[in-house]
DNA sequence: TAATTATATCAAGATATATTGATTTATTAA
DNA sequence: TTAATAAATCAATATATCTTGATATAATTA
């Protein structure tokens, strides 16, 4: 049961569901970047990747002081239910600018 | 967007889970059978009912003052394999005392 | 070593959600 | 028509979650 309601409360916040829609098509990011295309602020994002991280959606690899966030494979069936269902969901994700162009905010 | 995450906000939530895999399990039940069974005041029940409801997991029956709620079908492809996620939680279910026998409360 | 950059965590306030008891509405029974 | 029952809604409080800005940590660069 807790595990249910952590993946399913991880979904429940439309920043996450963007976050995941946007990981999933733009593949793995640092956070800066992230920070860039979604124009949020840093703790913010920190915050929603690790909850979804905790609760089995994302992966994270540490490259120097650069956090890669990417979308954990293989995700189990519900979870990659969940994520079919983001993937049909209407939303205007902005452009990505990747590969640390951005950092240095 | 919102329509996923009104589905995803249903089942963001122990006693909604409950429900369903009691109304799944028990099939149609009585707002007042599920006081009895799961040992909850009525307007508790009533407004989980109602979130389950609107976010399309269930279905209403009225008969008299008798409300009678039940899992709908068909379920879309996500609300369903959320059912089905709900289905293998480990979850002690008290047993139904059925047809309003536990009525007049 | 000191400064810089990327990320994580913390603290405070704002917003949302859940619980309870009281009230309202609607239907049936006396 | 009055009383009783079932269910829905409301009001107040408690609890959880989100946002922001500030601070802490860790790795890199000067």
């Amino acid at each position: 049961m807790d595990i249910f309601l952590k993946t399913v409360s991880a979904l429940n916040d439309e920043t996450r569901v963007l976050l995941l829609r946007f990981l999933d098509e733009n593949g793995e990011s640092c956070v800066c970047d992230l920070q860039n295309a979604l124009q949020m602020i840093q703790s913010r994002l920190s915050r929603h990747l690790k909850i979804l991280k905790d609760a089995g959606f994302l992966r994270v690899e540490r490259k120097g002081t650069w956090a890669y966030y990417s979308v954990r494979t293989p995700l189990d069936r519900f979870r990659l239910e969940a994520l079919e269902e983001i993937r049909h969901l209407e939303i205007s994700l902005p452009e990505l600018k990747k590969e640390n162009k951005g950092c240095k905010i």
